[in-house]
DNA sequence: CGCGACGTTGATTTGCCTCAACGATTGTGG
DNA sequence: CCACAATCGTTGAGGCAAATCAACGTCGCG
């Protein structure tokens, strides 16, 4: 049963039954309520999550007091403030719950022993990361390069099961548009 | 000697003799001129370059034939098509000399092999891609939330040994902006 | 029902782009 | 070493995508 949990998480990597055990002996489960905040701007984060199941998002407040959403996660994602959480600085996001979610948390201290520990989970957690720069690199291009019309599409197509759990201001806020800009792209999109 | 270069290269790593003879034995040296290119888009990524001297770009192409500068590097900076470089997949962006340039080249294979060779190393490159993970998210930030004032003065306070050696059109389209919009901006910035 | 949150629509403004012309600087061949 | 061309940077006029500001529907829920 934990044996499922573990290769779920880790998936393409197999495990010794002693190496599940140093795994789950650092896992901790939690559950937040819709709304709520796991993490605040400021401070210090130790902690990155994995989402067994509901919807969060990472989102950055500018000077002016707009939101600007970096990140959503859903069921087997990974979240976290992770430019603090690499560096062990204070956050600069705000993570919050859009739905009812459950998670597993697993500490910075953690992570770098089962490293030692476990090798190939370093390569992992490698991999992991060349994933999420090559989608922030993509989300780099987009905004350079595409409209907003352009970005809300691809959005939409690239994450529908994001889209059915969140609000249109949550989308507008991730593409860098304002919610009423957003309304008049949709509203020309299903006049075709 | 050769071992400095490698402790240049890998800060903050230390390595046995083997371990340098590994190394060095994987490590290929090559020399551009300004102007050429050492990867086209399209073309397949087997390798990322680590820079001893010289200046270059990573630039991405849309399809209405502008130019998006992604990355810059000079001197004991990694450059590469990272996304495919990761995946195996085919270049979508071009990385072209703005100086004259000497490079080590480091194959995909090579890497895989060292990482087994030599664990530190997978270490020292997850770190590696967690800080670019990092300035990538700051730039998607700074495209949220930043005027291209703001940006651009961001720009030359971050990278000022960058911006002795460019063009202010290379500038511009790291930006996300026109060489006309540069240019209105440079001369506000000096009427103050 | 009534209130607050969410989404839409319209009028106006604005930051940056486009197009066009023209200086300034750099590079090159005679 | 100069002359000329090419490249690069600046300036102006006009346009457009998206922001702002304001008002008004609509939906869900205590």
């Amino acid at each position: 049963m934990e044996n499922l949990i573990i290769s779920l998480i880790f998936k393409d990597v197999s495990f010794s039954k002693e190496e599940i055990n140093l795994i789950l002996n650092k896992l901790e489960s939690v559950s937040f309520k819709k709304g709520e905040t796991l993490l605040k701007a400021n401070q210090t984060v130790t902690n990155q999550y994995y989402v067994k199941n509901g919807c969060l998002r990472t989102y950055f407040m500018d000077k002016s007091g707009k939101e600007h959403t970096i990140q959503f996660a859903i069921k087997d994602w990974w979240i976290s403030d992770y430019t603090a959480f690499f560096s062990s600085k204070k956050a600069i996001m705000t993570i919050e719950c859009i739905q009812d979610t459950e998670l597993y948390i697993i500490s910075r201290k953690n992570m770098e022993k089962l490293y030692l520990e476990i090798p190939k989970l370093e390569t992992f957690f490698r991999k992991k990361m060349e994933k999420s720069f090559a989608s922030f690199q993509k989300r780099i291009i987009a905004s350079l390069s595409e409209s907003a019309k352009e970005r809300y599409i691809s959005f939409i197509k690239t994450y529908p099961n994001i889209e059915q759990l969140i609000k249109n201001y949550h989308i507008a806020s991730y593409l860098g548009i304002t919610t009423e800009s957003l309304s008049r792209i949709r509203k020309e999109i299903t006049e075709n």
